[in-house]
RNA sequence: GCCGGUGUGGUGGAAUUGGCAGACGCGCCGGACUCAAAAUCCGGUGGGGGCAACUCCGUGUGGGUUCGACUCCCACCACCGGCACCA
């Protein structure tokens, strides 16, 4: 054994053994319980990043943590291959976008590997494969049967440089990433999945979620965006016309002052003569600094008092949600009360605070101040309290009591709400509706790179599906990418001039592609099987499928910041999947860890605020197991983590010490054949002996409870430096020390294994073990070995602090009140004083309760 | 604006059910080793007061509940994140 601990020469040591042995590859076992342990794969950038290291740290140690528990652990890694970096460094390096990807992940994988990752090569998955893209073409096709894609005009993020569509991550405000153009809307016809079709039941599966941090399911919560409420007919002045709107706030239709409809709003062309005027709004559409309106001339008639109201056509009115119209009530709605300062329009108040019970003092004014902020208030004086005063400064959105609403006046907001939802369905004037903020997902995108749409245009037979005999449709290689902007596939006659399917003649095929959230919506569902060529849907539906046998995922680890879309998208195609009957479950993630991002000089790591750290520094300098040692240690995994060099140094000088002590006593560990696991040996214990005992008892406790419990990586690591700090001060001299001291050590490796695995398991070699540590059984403590003799008990008066006495555990309550109160320290205190109260915690603390 | 999260020493962070606040690491201070330094090892380290035994204060702020509050309740402040004309 050498002295000096050379983290560079054993981690080579066992990454090759590791492999050579293939002691990663996972096999279906029906006899074993399954865990499968995912961390959301990387992009082919080049270089991983602190990120990276932390995401797969953390993933690795929970691996190797249920290998050791007995489970049989599926880990894979892959690559999200596709993506339009690729295409910008083809551009500027003049490389291949192939060729770029698949030299980055070559360069990737021998990273992620010097990490020590215990993963399944043979699963891996690359995206920009077609043995793996093709299935995402087979799914198109089956969902373009099924009704769930469709194509569509829309708005989309345009980039007029680049000429291309953007995904809305990649616009930032409201400029191209990547080449700082101003992003504009433009209508394109584009395909889209029908994810609504799944709105309700993707917002009913965030109840199943349990494993998921809170606010991820809130997000997907908000992101679905349930609304209920009431779609109710105004009939239109004069014209054969109906306005239909959308409303959650039906107890306020008696407030109803003007309408608004969207420009882009079908009735909108039929009302406005002055098309000049209309475009001028249009050209407003979204935009939120100003609310900008147009009166069109016509009124409607507000079916539930027939009073009449003027029709406007406004900027802020979203075409997309709802019906494209709403019923203004200014009093009640901010944006409607803005809308109607700036056009001079009528408030009518419908809705007052509900009164409070006042407890005293005179009933000056019949509703309490602090509700009214500014809203609605009553006039004194006209008996019926019909009389408002209008002078307030903004609409009053909280619950209350209906005023002025005909037969409904007197009711309570909430109530009035669902019967004039029921008076309204009753007299047929409208229906009681549901509407959800999600939007279907466009997956056109004007790139290259990425999985061709398999569609064929015919100017005889229209859109025709590629047949699936055709599949895959691969993406041509042999391209010329200007930068110019276009899809190169537009200028490349062998790839887009096409026989058509159905009648021979010629046509042409799609040249967008996917966007590459498609990729990720189901790569953790291939890993299930080997990798290649395979027939997935066959796989998938065999009977005892691998992927029934290892889905759902147990356990998923990655950034936050795909919370919504990766997310989302992988519910909605887990569902699909499971309606094409190749899955049986709804949920795709049990459990969902969020790792926090790794902070340096209190921002996110990025090379454009120049404060990256390098893994490969961070792994020739120190190791891969200080690394990983570091970034499960500094702090929780869902916190944010800050850098610190020092407290890498921190950790590295925590495994020399480790190194040092095995080193100094490594020729008696290795004669030393016995532990202290016999009892024998337990009752002839020196003091010192017991304690280090007691205390590698406490620490198996310790260290499990924490990985179980939320894994609690940092408190787990603190706890084995807790042992360590013991060990140094104990010096074996006879047999029973030596025994206890290769019983605490052989248990400290296997602890920290997970955690720094080329250590431990060089160590657990070096101490006369076989190899490898990972095929031990993860340690057992003994709740009687880790129980101490003796315990302190705290006392207390009148809960301070004001002794401590040593008690034995289990001694019973009375004992403990009197061993209290006989205590010198307190008898002096209290003195004379009269004892009111005595709380006894059992085993933990007195409190006496005195007077004074 | 709406929703959510977080506030603890010089610092990253501990504290499982309301029961010793500050585990563990970093830094700092002192000591050992050394010609010296680095490394390593040993000891100390929340703040104020006291020679000392000890004592008072202390988990963003202000209240409350409780024998007892970092932990529960109410109000507020600061920072971070998500959504944002969603009718």
């Amino acid at each position: 054994m050498e002295e000096r601990y050379d983290a560079q020469r054993i981690e080579l040591k066992w990454q090759k053994y590791w492999t050579e042995r293939g002691i990663y590859k996972t096999d279906l076992d029906p006899s074993k319980k399954k865990f499968y342990c995912l961390e959301m794969f990387p992009y082919p950038s080049g270089e991983i990043h602190m990120g990276h290291v932390r995401n797969y740290a953390i993933g690795d140690v929970i691996a190797r943590y249920k290998r050791m528990r007995g489970y049989n652990v599926l880990h894979p890694m892959g690559w999200d291959a596709f993506g339009l970096p690729a295409e910008n460094a083809a551009i500027k390096h003049s490389v291949h976008p192939s060729k770029w990807t698949y030299k980055n992940i070559d360069y990737m994988k021998k990273q992620l590997n010097r990490m020590g990752l215990s993963y399944d090569w043979e699963r891996e998955v690359t995206t920009c494969s077609p043995e793996y893209y093709k299935w995402n073409q087979w799914f198109f096709l089956k969902m373009l049967e099924r009704g769930l894609v469709y194509r569509k005009h829309s708005y989309v993020n345009w980039c007029p440089s680049c000429a291309t569509v953007l995904a809305n991550e990649q616009v930032i405000d409201e400029k191209c990433w990547r080449c700082d153009s101003i992003v504009v809307q433009k209508k394109l016809e584009q395909w889209f999945f029908k994810i609504t079709h799944y709105a309700e039941e993707l917002l009913q599966g965030c109840g199943e979620l349990k494993g998921w941090p809170e606010r991820v399911v809130l997000m997907q919560k908000n992101w679905i965006g349930k609304g209920e409420g009431v779609e109710v007919d105004f009939p239109i002045v004069e014209m054969d016309e109906q306005l239909r709107i959308f409303t959650t706030r039906p107890d306020t239709l008696f407030g109803v002052t003007f309408m608004c409809i969207a420009p882009g709003h079908p009735v909108s062309e039929k009302l406005v003569k002055d098309i000049d005027k209309l475009e001028t709004i249009k050209g407003k559409y979204g935009k939120e600094d100003e609310k900008i309106g147009l009166f069109t001339g016509h009124y409607a008639i507000n079916p539930l008092n027939s009073v009449k109201v003027p029709v406007y056509i406004a900027n802020f009115v979203l075409m997309e949600y709802g019906t494209g119209a709403i019923m203004s009530v200014p009093a009640h709605d901010q944006r409607d009360f803005e809308f109607a300062k700036k056009y001079d329009l009528p408030i009518k108040v419908v809705i007052v605070p509900e009164e409070q019970p006042q407890e005293e003092g005179p009933p000056t004014h019949p509703y309490p101040a602090r509700r009214m902020a500014g809203g609605p208030s009553r006039v004194e004086g006209k008996g019926g309290g019909e009389a408002l005063s209008l002078d307030f400064t903004e609409a009053y959105e909280d619950e209350g009591v209906l005023v002025d609403s005909g037969q409904f006046t007197g009711m309570r907001s909430d109530i009035a709400r669902q019967q004039i939802t029921k008076f309204i369905e009753e007299k047929g004037l409208g229906k009681a509706v549901v509407n959800y903020k999600i939007r279907d997902w466009g997956i056109s995108r004007q790139r290259y790179w990425g999985t061709p749409i398999p569609i064929i245009y015919c100017d005889k037979c229209g859109i025709v599906p590629v047949p699936e005999k055709d599949i895959p449709v691969v993406l041509p290689e042999d391209v010329k990418l200007t930068g110019k902007g276009g899809s190169p596939l537009f200028e490349l006659e062998e790839f887009l001039k096409v026989q058509c399917p159905k009648c021979g003649g010629n046509a042409r095929r799609e040249t967008d592609t996917m966007d590459t959230f498609v990729d990720s919506s189901w790569y953790f569902i291939r890993y299930c099987f080997r990798k290649g060529d395979i027939d997935l849907t066959s796989e998938l539906r065999a009977n005892n499928s691998e992927s029934s046998y290892w889905m759902p995922v147990d356990q998923y680890i990655g950034g936050v910041e795909h919370a919504v879309l990766h997310l989302l998208y992988s519910r909605f195609f887990t569902r699909v999947m499971r309606d094409l009957g190749l899955l049986n479950i709804n949920e795709p993630f049990q459990n969902l860890l969020t790792q926090g991002m790794v902070i340096k000089d209190g921002a996110k790591m990025s090379k454009s605020k120049g404060n990256v750290v390098d893994p490969n520094y961070l792994i020739d300098k120190y190791g891969a197991d200080t690394s990983r040692l570091f970034s499960l240690f500094a702090a929780p995994p869902e916190k944010d983590l800050e850098w610190s060099d020092k407290g890498v140094e921190g950790a590295n000088r925590f495994l020399n010490r480790l190194w040092g002590i095995v080193y100094k006593n490594h020729e008696a560990l290795n004669a030393k054949r016995k532990t202290a696991e016999n009892p024998i040996y337990i009752s002839r214990l020196t003091p010192d002996a017991l304690r280090l005992f007691r205390k590698t008892h406490q620490t198996i406790k310790k260290v499990t409870t924490d990985i179980e419990r939320e894994y609690h990586f940092n408190t787990a690591i603190a706890g084995l430096m807790e042992l360590v700090n013991e060990m140094t001060s104990f010096e074996p001299k006879s047999d029973e020390d030596w025994a206890t001291f290769k019983f605490a050590i052989e248990r400290l490796l296997l602890l920290l294994s997970p955690f720094s695995p080329h250590i431990a398991e060089e160590l657990w070699e070096t101490i006369g073990n076989k190899p490898s540590i990972f095929v031990q059984e993860w340690p057992d403590w003994d709740e009687d070995a880790a129980k101490e003799e003796k315990i302190e008990l705290v006392i207390q008066i009148n809960g301070k602090l004001r002794s401590k006495i040593m008690i034995s555990p289990g001694t019973p309550d009375d004992e403990l009140k009197k061993m209290a109160l006989e205590d010198q320290k307190i008898k002096e205190i209290v003195g004379a004083k009269a004892i009111k109260k005595v709380i006894v915690i059992r085993g933990k603390l007195v409190n006496i309760v005195i007077v004074g």
